[in-house]
RNA sequence: GCCCGAGUGGCGGAAUAGGUAGACGCACAGGACUUAAAAUCCUGCGGGUGUAAUAACUCGUGCCGGUUCAAGUCCGGCCUCGGGCACCA
């Protein structure tokens, strides 16, 4: 038999005895469940860089199963979403049927590749049986208040008219035609996800996610802690604000207030330029949000005529600004500008000739502002600042702040980055939001019973000219009934976006045909939570987000019976070209697996991509080091000839060594060294001129297995080894046998390597220094020297200094 | 700008409670087998001085300092590259 029928012969086998279907509620043994993030299954196929990830989870699942593990190991499809619908429109297909093809050529790709995934859970977010289920989920955030309806703006082009999202408007222009983006204002749904901040971010504290990955989503949240303060108005209103520096609040030389805010819209009547600040609120508008943010241009602006704030801690009446890097949605939408402490207040300053200030010592404002981040944590102390001056940063922050808050005009407050979820998309290819909108009640939830909202068979996909899905388009799919008082109504025709589905597709894995709920109750309580969650580092921020948010709110409302349901998460890192960069076709450095298991075999594939390098930093491809785990294999088939009579293992501390190796290898995603460590023992084999007894060879197909699944189970069969090694407990260690009897150690003398000793687990220092200081070599360096300190670290090292 | 991560042979990479740097693999060179090539097997493989060959010495983990008997690993200060966030008050 030839590699490619071995691998057709195995995966044959898995599949006929269902060797890798989770049980639910098998109390016999403890559930363990990993995933591995479903991939979206374009046209071009599995790329070698899902091979790596699903390689790496595959090994774990397949020791874990080993080591008496109820193993949930699942795989399904992210299939909604803007590439295929673009394929759609090209080629003229439903994009149902184009997903159905991806699903059945990456499905096969798995297949040859021998992961172990238990496709009995197998399913699609475009199927309605499960997007009924996320339709459901929308109804109980809007039932719970935490969906609504809001004027956002999208990206816009001009030219294609058509709605982009953020992928397609990189850079600022619309990737078809290259025509600058622009914003538009749309009514959308929103989730309520900035009201969880402080939640997600404790939630933190119940998982085990990688430290980086934590970093991420404390990044993204972006809590900063600081006071809020009511400024008047002269003449009459107020307004407030919001700083982390409230000491620096005497330098205050002017206000800026967003252009596309509130208070803006409140001041009108009152400001005496109208006509130069309308037209800048205009070009804000217009910009996009890329050249809104583009650090480098100017600090534009107008001051409003005819109104001037108050500083409340002195009196002080300053002018009021518009700028656009002050944002609507952030904070208070309004800030005090000390530009002597604060660098974008300064280069403001600078641009419109306005005062600065300075309220703390120590600092040089010529070139650029004294900031907190040079003042903090330095002997600084306030100046220029009434009762405060004198007093040092922290102490002075602290009191201002005790004063407003006495005085009743601050407030201690939390400010996050984190907005809140914009929840439609203009487009055909996701699920229907289930809502209806009635003249007379509004907006009104869909009956659950009447779930799942399909979506219409139709032979156009484009969006509309005026920015509405393709939905809009259908009447007989949009005019429908209010399901509360029966008049004529319409449905939504936004849908959700892509990362719905995949907010809560590892909860469905638990009980994935369930027809009467997302999932019961008892399987969920049953495996609780994902315990490793492998995916790329793209998706650690904002999938993970949604994903927690998603299942805390459920949690919420007492649908889940866990708050944080991923327990783990580690990102891999990517598979470049062989010339180290992402692999494209544009640079035809693009490997195919196809090819590579047609050529080598899987299990040549996997050791290679599991041997390429750390698993979680990038790695380029070689064909050449293929060729390396190619030859390792084959000297494993090959050193099955030299198997012979002898029982037992011929070096047992090697033994040992290996399988602890191996095990906390795999455990911690190190399988470069794992798979070294094997090499290793087949080098030592391939030196015993005896030959090899059932036990050495066997240890080697058993630690190898979770890697290279074939060829394994192929050699243990053909040999008569034993039992199936997917079926068989995962070889254990015995600690008192990994020590070495004796082991070589340097000597080092007044800090240089001299020379070497063997020791044993006997020695201790004084029969270590006599044989020592017995050495040729080291009596030669002594000479005529004086031994002034003698150190012995056992089984490490000896060091001697000398005079 | 801020926050992470990383700099080790010709290459991918090992080694961090500080303890013989370069495991394992690739590439390369020499040899064996072969009519020949491929495949396979054996040997060597960081730089330098040195030797007939050993030996021996010396320099070496991005750069400069420091702590220590001992630093790739710890501390201080830089440089470079990669990634994420980015006018967040």
């Amino acid at each position: 038999m030839n590699t490619f029928e071995i691998e057709k012969k195995w995966q044959k086998i898995w599949e006929e005895e269902k060797v890798f279907e989770a049980k639910n509620n098998d109390t016999t043994k403890t559930p363990y469940y990993i995933l591995v993030e479903f991939p979206y299954p374009s046209g071009a196929g599995l790329h070698v860089g899902h091979v790596r990830s699903y390689t790496a989870v595959d090994a774990m699942a397949r020791m874990k199963r080993m080591q008496g593990f109820n193993v949930l190991f699942p795989m399904g499809w992210d299939a909604f979403g803007a590439p295929a619908e673009q394929y759609a429109i090209k080629n003229h297909i439903h994009p149902k049927e184009a997903v159905k093809e991806n699903i059945k050529t990456y499905k096969h790709q798995m297949q040859n590749l021998g992961f172990s995934f238990d496709w009995s859970r197998e399913f699609s977010t475009t199927d309605p049986e499960y997007y009924k289920w996320t339709q459901w989920q929308f109804l109980q955030f809007y039932k719970h208040g935490m969906a609504y309806k809001a004027t956002m703006p999208v990206n816009w082009c001009p030219k294609c008219k058509t709605v982009l999202s953020n992928e397609d408007a990189a850079g600022g222009v619309c990737e078809r035609c290259g025509t600058e983006v622009v914003q538009k204002e749309k009514s959308q749904w929103m989730l309520k996800m900035a009201s969880y901040a402080e939640d997600l971010l404790k939630g933190l504290d119940d998982t085990h996610f990688a430290e980086k990955v934590k970093l991420g989503q404390i990044n993204w949240i972006g809590k900063s802690t600081g006071v809020e303060m009511d400024v008047q108005i002269v003449g009459g209103g107020k307004f407030s604000i919001f700083t982390t520096c409230i000491e620096t609040v005497y330098g205050i030389t002017f206000f800026v207030i967003a252009p596309d805010g509130k208070l803006i819209k409140e001041l009108m009547p009152r400001v005496e330029n109208k006509e130069e600040v309308e037209k800048y609120i205009e070009e804000t508008a217009k910009k996009s949000a890329l050249a809104r943010t583009d650090l480098n241009k100017d600090k534009s602006g107008v001051i409003l005529q005819g109104i001037k704030a108050i500083n409340p801690v002195n009196g002080k009446e300053v002018p009021i600004f518009l700028g656009d890097f002050v944002l609507g949605d952030y904070g208070t939408g309004a800030v005090m500008a000390v530009p002597a402490h604060d660098q974008r207040d300064y280069e403001y300053a600078k641009a419109h000739n306005l005062e600065m200030i300075e309220v703390i010592s120590g600092g040089d404002i010529k070139d650029h502002a004294f900031e907190k981040q040079e003042y903090l944590g330095k002997d600084c102390k306030l100046i220029n600042s009434e009762e405060f001056t004198g007093l040092s940063v922290l102490e002075a922050k602290e009191k201002i702040t005790q004063k407003l808050v006495d005085k009743g005009i601050a407030r201690k407050v939390n400010n996050y980055k984190m907005r809140d979820w914009i929840f439609s998309r203009q487009r055909f290819w996701g699920e229907p939001i289930p809502m209806i909108y009635c003249e007379h009640c509004g907006w009104v939830p869909m009956d659950e019973k009447d779930l799942p909202l399909l979506l219409p068979d139709v032979a156009e996909y484009e969006p509309t000219d005026n920015g509405e899905s393709p939905l809009a388009k259908i009447t007989d799919w949009v005019n429908t009934t209010c399901p509360k008082c029966g008049a004529p109504a319409k449905r939504e025709t936004d849908t959700m976006p892509n990362w719905a589905g995949s907010s809560w597709y590892f909860i469905r894995y638990m009980d994935p045909h369930n027809d009467k709920e997302f999932a019961s109750m008892d399987a969920m309580k049953y495996w609780k939570k994902v315990n490793w969650y492998d995916g790329g580092m793209e998706h650690t921020a904002r999938h993970l987000l949604y994903a927690r948010f998603w299942v805390q709110f459920l949690y919420n409302i007492g649908l889940v019976p866990t708050k944080e349901m991923i327990d783990v998460r580690v990102s891999h890192g990517m598979i470049l070209g062989s010339n180290n960069e992402k692999m494209s076709k544009s640079k035809g450095n693009v490997i195919n697996p196809d090819d590579i298991v047609k050529e080598y075999g899987a299990d040549t594939l996997r050791v290679y991509e599991m041997f390429i390098g750390d698993y979680q930093s990038d790695a380029s491809w070689s064909t050449d080091s293929l060729k390396g785990c190619k030859r390792f294999l084959d000297r494993i088939i090959k050193i099955g000839d030299k198997i012979n009579q002898k029982t037992g293992y011929t070096n047992k501390v090697l033994a040992n060594k290996t399988i602890k190796k191996v095990t906390e290898d795999l455990s911690s995603m190190k399988y470069n060294t794992a798979i070294a460590a094997l090499m290793i023992m087949l080098n030592e084999y391939e030196k015993y001129g005896e030959g090899i007894s059932k036990e050495d060879y066997r240890l080697l197909l058993e630690l190898l297995n979770p890697i290279a699944p074939h060829i394994t189970e192929e050699l243990n069969e053909k040999y008569a080894l034993g039992e199936q090694l997917c079926k068989i407990s995962w070889p254990v260690y015995d600690e008192k046998l990994i020590i070495d009897e004796t082991k070589v150690i340097g000597i080092q003398i007044n800090g240089k390597l001299r020379d070497e000793v063997e020791v044993t687990k006997e020695d201790n220092e004084n029969s270590v220094k006599e044989k020592v200081l017995d050495q040729e070599k080291v009596k030669k360096y002594l000479e005529g020297k004086e031994i002034t300190k003698f150190i012995y670290v056992p089984n490490k090292i000896v060091s001697i200094l000398v005079k």
